[in-house]
DNA sequence: TTTTAGCACTTAATGCTTTTGAGTGCTAAC
DNA sequence: GTTAGCACTCAAAAGCATTAAGTGCTAAAA
């Protein structure tokens, strides 16, 4: 069990590293100290924190740096959020402050207010996408042989793709299967959707056309991207540092990770709770050693969770970062409520 | 006026550059040279070629390097496009062997091929859209007062945008503008429609809607869309170049411009030739100082001018980029002739 | 007149040693 | 348990000699 003078010793190793990027000595440590000792006893106590393996040295004669231990006992038991800047505040609530026509907009719009506030990268993801339900699928023809296929869902989701329409799929038939469609499928979650496009519809189907597969095709490929969950990140740029990147190829990689949804999604997987701090060696990616990843989820009624996250280096300062993310935590929540109420309004 | 064996050893003194990355000293040049001369005759000749401040030294001891006017003089009259190795060639035919539904897909595959044969950042952009003529629009409404406005042009361009209905607009007028619009406006250049947009039409409407202005913003916001020019970039990464890259703020600026196609379209210009070199210093942007932008027009039947781009270190090895650039226009002119044609044709 | 050999000179880069500064651990006294 | 004092360590900076690749210039050869 660490000692009260030891919590302060460990509480201020870490903050002084994440303030001056640069390993704590003794004397350093004396200023902050709220407690009249010697440089010594410090170094003394120091001792014992390495012996714990909460600190340690970068050189036999170097100053202390937290460890990955000793930032996750910070942040098990020492981290105090911090209240969230006014001049922050004020700029958060004016960003948020527009209409919105999608979620989307609205995701996206966090990641940007939060990325800019914290210079990391953010990544935002709105309300999970799982219990969303079909409303209604439209094909608009374009001229040409070419139609845009048309899905939205209950969340305010629109997924649109463009096709080119065989010669033998006539427009009658093409009606019918979209009025089925629309009458069989219409209010079920998009995970019952998937499911029975591949069981009851095909037989529904084959009274009207010769060959539904090509048309289910197109309908399965824009279902499917509506239901993959896509990531909103910014602030992508600011992965670049010297402290975590070692060499290009490495940044590289990166990017290709984050630019990727499917590797965003296992990365971040399923947090159980509201902010939560991952450390380099705690998330899956070997790539992400001297990152830290904080996500932070919230309700949105009966509409799911949504999660935004910071992706940064390992010497972030936490509690200014748990405190923004709080506020975003309610933000987002308020504002994905409000659109859904508004729409319901009308 | 150069003699021959000063054009020889700048030409290559530029190659050797390019190659090694290294100044290019008087004894290395000896073995490229194919006359027997000594490395005295060389250093002479190189005073010469430095007095005409064609090469320069980096230090007073040092090999020499081309100069922005050295790289001019071999651009304009020594530089030979070699041609295009085959298993590059294959690998763009292959890459290219795709079908396409949007043109937007083919310009965006250009500029992953070219990135990723030329290890720099490449920029492809289509046929003009200046010429593009509308032929479509469309309202879909998507339930909850929102609609998704369609707008279709002739060369394969759709935009859409989804709006809130105000509650004063009813279906019916909407119905009757749209077929307004598409009766007044249809087959003209997009240019003529966002004129018409401002003179005609709004008299026209009064008949059947009280406000219309808040629907041709509508319609005006997604012709917006559809007339501006966007460029696709691929290979964003390769700038990252420690040649041309002093610190980690200028390669920010960089990427902010890349990602503003305002700004895109202001540093490519109107090149006047069909494949073009711009060094540096004739390059608008300052960031851009150690950059060298190859432009490559290609001209689609009478649907206007196509430009792929690369942009990369001063230290290209030009003959194999032009070479490639050729390839490109050729190509690129045929795929969209392509598309145009098989729309055509069903 | 052009070319070449020879030589003195310059510079960046490399490797080596020294110095400095910030830090440590340990011991003995308080 | 705390502190002063001191020997010790190490990284970083500074200084210095050496080397390799290059230059310009001069005087002789072609």
């Amino acid at each position: 069990m660490l000692t009260k003078r030891q919590l302060i010793i460990l509480k201020d190793i870490v903050r002084l590293y994440t303030e001056s990027g640069q390993p704590v000595g003794s004397k350093t440590l004396l200023d902050q100290l709220p407690m009249h000792v010697s440089s010594a006893t410090v170094r003394n106590e120091m001792v014992r924190l390495e012996d714990m393996g909460l600190i340690e040295k970068t050189h036999l004669s170097s100053g202390r740096v937290p460890s990955t231990k000793g930032y996750r006992y910070y942040l098990d038991h020492l981290v105090e959020p911090s209240g969230v800047d006014a001049n922050d505040l004020a700029l958060i609530e004016t960003s948020f402050d527009q209409s919105y026509l999608q979620i989307d907009q609205i995701i996206a719009q966090s990641a940007k207010i939060l990325s800019s506030l914290t210079s990391y990268t953010a990544i935002s993801l709105g309300p999970e996408l799982r219990d969303a339900r079909l409303t209604g699928f439209r094909l608009v023809p374009l001229g040409d042989h070419q139609v845009m296929a048309i899905l939205v869902t209950d969340n305010g989701a629109v997924e649109n793709q463009i096709f080119s329409v065989p010669h033998e799929l006539d427009s009658e038939s093409l009606e019918k299967t979209i009025r089925i469609i629309n009458d069989q499928l219409i209010g079920l979650p998009l995970t019952a959707v998937i499911q029975k496009l591949h069981s009851d519809i095909p037989q529904l189907l084959t009274h009207y056309m010769i060959t539904p597969s090509g048309f289910l095709d197109i309908f399965g490929n824009v279902l499917k991207k509506a239901a993959k969950e896509r990531f909103h990140v910014d602030g992508k740029m600011n992965l670049i540092n010297p402290a975590t990147i070692k060499n290009v190829d490495q940044l590289k990689s990166l990017y290709a990770l984050i630019d990727q949804d499917a590797d965003l999604a296992e990365l971040i997987g399923v947090p159980d709770q509201a902010i939560e701090v991952r450390l380099g060696d705690e998330l899956t990616n070997n790539l992400l050693h001297d990152f830290s990843l904080i996500t932070a989820t919230y309700e949105v009624g009966d509409h799911g969770k949504g999660m935004i996250a910071l992706l940064g280096p390992t010497s972030m300062p936490y509690s200014r970062m748990i405190g923004l993310l709080d506020v975003f935590r309610e933000e987002l929540a308020k504002k994905i409520t409000d659109y859904y109420t508004h729409r319901g309004e009308e």
